[in-house]
DNA sequence: CTGAAAGCGCTAACAC
DNA sequence: GTGTTAGCGCTTTCAG
């Protein structure tokens, strides 16, 4: 690999010449910097990375540390971030898993945006000692860390009032995994909100945010009487049990209506088509992409914003 | 932050004993060491990932370079290579758009896993004199440069025989974009498996591998007479297509047979459950990583097999 | 078993 | 406009 040295030795220049002329600094004479330019060229020299990071301190990286590449959410969350990222000259590295700690710790990246529930606190508070880090999925309060999160309770709680403004009495939840935060939040929002109504909860159906596991409960639930309404905690569970419902003959929603959280790109193509609470993850993306950008930049302080959200009622409730 | 000096220092050694101790070298006497990782621990010390890279010239990174975050296609494969990655100490870095190429001619990554039709050759080429580079969407030959590729012209030509075997004699094929290589590969597959049993094409209908387009087609489609097999390049538009067609209160396979590729998760749960030529991509994953991590540790010269597909009759045709 | 010192490739004062 | 040089934080010879 050229190194800067050859270049500079090709032109007949010095290395700092070579730099400055490299880096688009003026100061450096039309001529020569076209010398070494074309020296680069013909070298097919690239600045090492290493050295210029551990020089100046910046890597021009940006983490995403998510919990699986999987997931409708975060493809759509990632292109948000992306776009931004890449529109600012900056790059967007996602990992999961043991790496993600690793890259945290040795900071490998400039900024952190995490939605991952195994990274440790402590890993993200150390982190945060010397760049920003913007936490998607908990509530960690410290210096240099910023959250931006979905209005899970409040939107839930809306919804569901709505629902029984529509006239459904019967309401259950079909829950994610326990430890999910999102899971956790919805939850509140949809117990509180039936108990503002003098309603309580029909029954507790223990699901885990995959189509799988909805479909195996669309299988095999018992059908009561009285128009049930089941509240999902995301769509992947409720196009799951739809499907299962369907498998039975069971109609949805005239004999039992569903709703599902995230208006996921699928759910229009289902049948029916599936009523839930549209979260802009694209646009959350570019948000959070927006707010990193300003703090390294250092150009303003803005506030960091929560996702945009709307509930979204087509035909399965 | 602090160096490796500060901890030699807080430790009353030399820097380059704690630097032994911190690797785990031998020779550095237990107290010593002891000493040492106390004085690390306290201080939050962990090492500078770019100083040690650009002594070391390795980074411990490991890039997978994809032409988007979304996809199921891609989820599979992602977890398949992080899984084994990680297991050796590797860490997994995925990035796609304009960063693919800066992180590559950067060297931020010690070897490269491409999937990403916009890369350009030269990138690759470039990056492949020093590190090792395995493409999975084109046929790029050059040392250094490996490949792993899914037989696409093979299985749709065994399909399409199973097929006509089945008794179908009016195949008609949903593309994806025209610029897909996996699309072009399964097209020439199903056109050669046709000729070869004196049949020929019934209609060519243009796709773009997603949901909405195969939809679109599902729900425009005039129906023919005759009992058409629509083969979808990929398992999206077959699903979509499958949509639009129910929605239309058009019997699949009944009145139109349909048949996707991939075998994403999906397949098994939309009605009629898809009949598909399922890859392993987590598998295709694993496989992948184990031959980069054996090139990287120059363990063996292992062949990089292909990834492992099989045919899967369910309901759709 | 430990320390001194060179050097990875680059940037950025500082001098001229 | 250009060159000299220190030094980023680390690994690793080489001496002792």
């Amino acid at each position: 690999m050229a190194t800067i040295k050859d270049v500079a030795k090709r032109a007949g220049v010095s290395i700092s010449t070579a730099s400055y002329a490299l880096n688009n600094q003026p100061n450096v004479h039309e001529d020569t910097r076209a010398r070494i330019l074309k020296a680069a060229e013909e070298l097919d020299y690239y600045p090492n990375a290493n050295a210029r990071n551990l020089k100046t301190k910046k890597t021009g990286n940006v983490g995403v540390f998510i919990y699986g590449f999987g997931g409708p959410i975060f493809s759509d969350i990632l292109e948000g971030i992306r776009n931004q990222l890449q529109k600012h000259g900056f790059n967007i590295i996602v990992t999961s898993g043991k790496s993600s700690s690793v890259l945290l710790k040795e900071r490998q990246v400039d900024a952190a945006i995490v939605f991952d529930n195994n990274i440790l606190d402590e890993v993200l508070i150390q982190y945060a000692k010397t760049s920003p880090l913007i936490v998607l999925d908990r509530t960690l309060e410290s210096d240099n860390i910023y959250h931006s999160m979905i209005d899970n309770e409040g939107l839930t709680y809306q919804f569901i009032e709505k629902m029984i403004e529509k006239g459904y009495k019967k309401f259950s939840y079909l829950s994610g995994p326990k430890d999910a935060y999102n899971n956790q939040e919805r939850l509140v929002g949809f117990k509180r909100a039936l108990e503002d109504h003098k309603l309580k909860m029909n029954r507790f159906l223990e699901g885990d945010f995959t189509i799988h596991g909805g479909h195996e409960i669309g299988l095999n639930l018992n059908i009561e009487t009285g128009h049930e309404f089941i509240f999902c905690a995301n769509d992947e569970s409720a196009i799951g049990l739809i499907q299962g419902l369907n498998q039975r003959g069971i109609k949805v929603p005239e004999q039992l209506a569903v709703s599902g959280f995230d208006g996921i790109y699928l759910s229009e193509y289902i049948q029916p088509k599936l009523s839930t609470i549209e979260i802009d993850h694209y646009g959350w993306g570019k948000l959070i992409a927006k707010f990193i950008i300003a703090k390294l930049q250092k150009t303003s302080a803005d506030n960091l914003e929560h996702p945009e959200a709307k509930i979204i009622l087509r035909e399965s409730c």
